[in-house]
DNA sequence: TGTACATCAGTGAACGCGCGTTCACTGATGTAC
DNA sequence: TGTACATCAGTGAACGCGCGTTCACTGATGTAC
């Protein structure tokens, strides 16, 4: 509880935007803690920035809009976190696949909680105009080119093609999550054997 | 809130067992509504069962003991319907599979937060003999020996046999848990077009 | 150079609320003698 | 057959708590004249 920040030294003037990447920083490190929107309090947020509750609402209209800001956050180092790992894979096509699909692997090992609200849109009514927006388009289109990057090496999709950027998220994303829930134990080795399996299952020279 | 139930009798006396169920039945109903553990509460649970809060404590030590008493008997539910649908199937192996895992799907998407709460061991901190026993465990045995049986009958199962399993089972929840984020539209065909995708990967003659 | 004033970052106290849980109880019904 | 008593199902009032949010404010710092 009493996890207030050191006292804070309040910003020089014209720097109040400081407070709200620290609000960010302070509400993803929380919402990894407690694990759930619901088990967040302003209050503990404000407690871990070393800064008065009301103070939140200088930079965020209410609890909601905090935490969907933080959500977006999250989701774009995710998406940077792939990009990284595609660039470090050597050129072949495959070969960068399977870097992103580990590297979203390790996101999730690393942020499970973050993880797993990414892909619960329910957590918090929301308007069609943000849903619209959402995470899970973007990943699926870029599966997909990923596909294609494979078709013009050579390679063949097995099964349905417009199935088949579903089947390969689908897996992961199933399999990370059950790995989370599942009592046994937790090697993060087992994810990336079942990355290459998915590969294997579904590509063909 | 005020959907507090008709005027309730009291059970007779030897009956008091009866209130237990219906608090049961109560917090599925209202978990579906509410969506998760901590946004459920005790008081609205008494209320829609036409009782008095502290009347809970007759029958539950406390809420986390209510909540995982109404999961395991979703659960149990789940594992009926996969049975009742494979049963149905005829004697085909990969039918009765296919049976199962449109049963799967059907369940998950008629009850989609319990669905989610099933997959979430973290919901509520649990000791190491609860999660012992956690569903999980014994879905993986059920989709393995359905692989077993195709075998049996002649099919192969590509790729790595023990993987196969989590396979299964992964891209099915996966794909089901996308389903219910994705603001595409709600078409449970998708799931079984999907279902009948992932059997035609993993099965061959 | 001095001073009145506007702006800015942030605060302390309070609001009303619903929560999980505890407590001592009520009143109907069956049982022993 | 009557009556004292135990058991049972369930209750009303209260506890202390932390929550999201609102309000009118403080006090440092820059700016205009």
């Amino acid at each position: 509880m009493s996890e207030r920040a050191a006292a804070r030294p309040r910003n020089p003037r014209g720097q109040g935007e400081r407070l709200r990447e620290e609000l960010l920083r302070a509400t993803e490190r929380l919402l990894e803690e407690v694990g759930s929107e619901d088990a967040l309090s302003l209050r503990a947020v404000a407690r871990a920035a070393g800064v008065a509750a009301p103070s939140i609402y200088r930079h965020f209209a209410d609890k909601t809009e905090l935490v969907w800001a933080t959500l977006e956050i999250s989701y774009e180092r995710l998406g940077q976190a792939m990009a990284a790992a595609a660039e470090q894979a050597d050129d072949d096509p495959v070969a960068r696949l399977r870097a992103q699909l580990r590297a979203y692997c390790r996101y999730a090992v690393a942020h499970p909680a973050t993880y797993r609200l990414l892909h619960e849109t329910r957590q918090t009514p929301v308007g069609p105009e943000r849903l619209a927006g959402h995470p899970a388009g973007m990943l699926v289109r870029g599966w997909n080119d990923a596909l294609t990057a494979c078709e013009e090496a050579g390679w063949t999709v097995r099964g349905s093609r417009a199935e088949a950027p579903y089947v390969l998220w689908s897996s992961v994303h199933g399999r990370v999550m059950l790995w989370q829930v599942m009592p046994s134990p937790k090697d993060a080795r087992r994810l990336d054997r079942f990355v290459d399996e998915i590969l294997r299952l579904l590509l063909e020279r």
